[in-house]
RNA sequence: AGGGGCGUCGCCAAGUGGUAAGGCAGCGGGUUUUGAUCCCGCCAUUCGUAGGUUCGAGUCCUUCCGCCCCUGCCA
């Protein structure tokens, strides 16, 4: 990169062109180079009332990487203002999946709660300046003051109570002498304003329960219009950036920070929320596939949600590359799986071990190898990274292979074992078929064949290649095994889309157990986070809920891409 | 009396008045002891629409069309 000397360097520079800044990174750029901060802040600030998925991935990965890449800091701050759906197991699980993407917080964790004391003595300040007042509409009464979107709203009667009046209400209701849904505060803007947000807007409400921070002190909470910008004014954010559904919210946000003695001035910019097809990203489904038992907890790994992915064996580099790879803009659209699929894919072809399992086995008895004889080969634990390193597998007189790779007989396309012809086991021998035992009802149980001699690391002398290369476990050392293959949780491309029930687009075959597989004995040796690529099946790893040293149990993250399968399908 | 956004290849996305990047998917071909990876090639005479301005428009102006968000004491 510095290497100024290289005429070489420098070609290869000019040649390659640079990805192109998005727009967040422009208007950062630009803040910096013109001085209007001289260093950035920005904030991710979930609500700690679900799991994280993967559309906060891509909200995590632009606030810290934006940070990151033009030297500034990214708080961690926890949207809790409303402790009645919030609490402290979904604090930990998003602490959890921000550290694992790779992202570390500036100083310690931060939370809105951390600031209702001053949040508190600014609402006092915009009453005692007439800018707020308490409200003792009900909800209803609310709703029917508020007007439509196609009309103004009209004045709550309690509008012009005095200052005094006003300070004493807040202060009741503070003290808990209200009940819950009596009163408001509201801020005094404009009733008769086009955007909804500026009619009036509560700007706390009685809530008389526990919070997971504060406990019992407070009954009165700050709406999320209230808390955020001053809370975002308050950890001196430059850039607060949240999706496009708050736009509207914009003038409100820059309301309070223009009446109220704030120490800085944020500045909002939205983008795109992500969407993906064949999935749904709504932490109200989500939560709705858990309560009602469709899916395995949270971190289920058919579900969007990083734990999910994490147990599922997504990597963090593949969603970091992912986030990268779809951009940063203003525009909805959904991004297709398959561009997520990419990038795991990419990251474990070049990073996972390679190992051999047989998911569905099928006994080959090699007629010409010594019953008693083992060898012990060595084959590479990846095709073009020797730094990997290798293996050893054991070579026995029965081996399994996958039942799919055999055919009594099949065309010129088929590559695999056929009767009476050659395939290479994998690292191993040529083979070649000379009989298939079947059970009573028909069923291939067993396959007699032969080594060809001297085929180990060498192609049959008499010239006759084989066709394919297919995998292979012994039948007498090695691990048994579960194995469990997902498929996508929805069949619908829009599950979530208008008017249809989400739950009626559920992929019944969303999961695939099998029992019985066998992998290679290396794979004992395997802990939760390993990620291994089972040769010409895809990439797998220890399922951390249900896997035990007594009974391995493998999750497919991902198949491998299979261009044979979709051709038989045609 | 409505307001705020967004429309560039099947999908994502550059483009900031000078003659349509890139990625995913797809399709051909090559290498291969993974039907994987890798490599090579193909894949928008046109930017929602219709006008206008200009020597020149995806970029500027106007018209119309389509989609998304907003009427929680949710965030």
């Amino acid at each position: 990169m510095s290497d100024n000397h290289s005429p070489i360097a420098s070609n290869d520079t000019a040649d390659v062109k640079a990805k192109p800044l998005h727009f967040i990174q422009q208007i950062i750029r630009k803040d910096l180079e013109q001085g209007v901060h001289s260093k950035i802040a920005t904030r991710f600030p979930p609500e700690p009332n679900g799991y994280l998925h993967i559309g906060h991935a891509k909200s995590i990965c632009l606030n810290f990487g934006m940070a990151e890449e033009f030297g500034g800091i990214c708080n961690l701050r926890f949207d809790d203002t409303n402790p009645e759906k919030e609490n402290e197991e979904f604090v930990n699980s998003i602490m959890e999946d921000v550290k694992w993407l790779g992202f570390q917080w500036d100083g310690k964790v931060k939370y809105t709660s951390d600031y209702f004391d001053q949040l508190y003595a600014w609402a006092i300040h915009l009453i005692k300046n007439g800018l707020a007042f308490v409200c003792d509409l009900n909800a209803e009464q609310m709703r029917e003051y508020r007007g439509t979107l196609v009309e103004p709203g009209k004045n709550s009667p309690y509008r012009e109570r005095t200052v005094e009046e006003n300070l004493a209400l807040f202060e009741k209701m503070r003290a808990g002498e209200f009940e819950e849904g009596s009163c408001s505060l509201r801020a005094k803007i404009d009733m008769s304003s086009p955007n909804i947000n500026l009619r009036d807007p509560i700007i706390y409400r009685i809530k008389k329960a526990h919070h997971h921070q504060t406990g019992d002190k407070w009954c009165i909470y700050p709406s999320y219009d209230f808390a955020h910008g001053q809370s975002d004014a308050i950890e001196g954010i430059t850039h607060s950036i949240c999706t496009l559904e708050f736009e509207d919210h914009k003038p409100l946000y820059d309301w309070f920070i223009q009446h109220l003695p704030v120490p800085a001035i944020p500045r909002q910019y939205e983008f795109a929320r992500l969407n993906i097809n064949y999935a749904v990203t709504s932490k109200r489904k989500l939560k709705q596939l858990v309560d009602e038992g469709y899916v395995d907890g949270w971190n289920d790994p058919r579900m969007p949600t990083i734990s999910g992915m994490r147990r599922r064996g997504f990597t963090p580099a593949s969603l970091r590359n992912f986030c990268e790879r779809i951009g940063v803009t203003r525009s909805d659209g959904v991004v297709d799986v398959g561009m997520l699929e990419f990038c795991v894919r990419d990251d474990l072809d070049k990073n996972a071990p390679r190992a051999m399992c047989v998911l569905r086995p099928l006994k080959v008895t090699l007629t010409n190898y010594p019953a008693d004889k083992v060898e012990i080969l060595t084959v590479h634990n990846h095709p073009n990274r020797d730094d990997l390193g290798d293996r050893a597998i054991p070579f026995t007189h029965t081996v399994f292979i996958e039942q799919e790779d055999f055919r009594e007989e099949a065309n010129k396309k088929y590559k695999r074992l056929v009767l009476g012809k050659r395939v290479r086991l994998r690292g191993a021998y040529v083979i070649e078929a000379d009989e298939a035992i079947k059970d009573a009802t028909g069923n291939i149980i067993e396959i007699r064949a032969r080594i060809i001699e001297g085929t180990l690391g060498k192609d049959p002398e008499d010239g006759v290649k084989p066709k394919g290369v297919i995998h292979w476990v012994s039948a007498t050392q090695h691990l048994d095994c579960e194995v469990r293959l997902y498929d996508r949780l929805f069949n619908d491309e829009a599950p979530d889309a208008g008017g249809k029930n989400f739950l009626d687009a559920m992929n019944p075959n969303n999961l695939e157990i099998l029992q019985g597989c066998k992998a290679e004995i290396s794979l004992g040796n395997s802990i939760v986070g390993n990620n291994f690529q089972f040769e010409r099946q895809g990439y797998f790893c220890l399922d951390s809920k249900y896997s035990t040293v007594e009974k391995p149990v493998f999750n497919r993250t991902i198949s491998l891409k299979d261009s044979f399968g979709k051709e038989e399908q045609e």
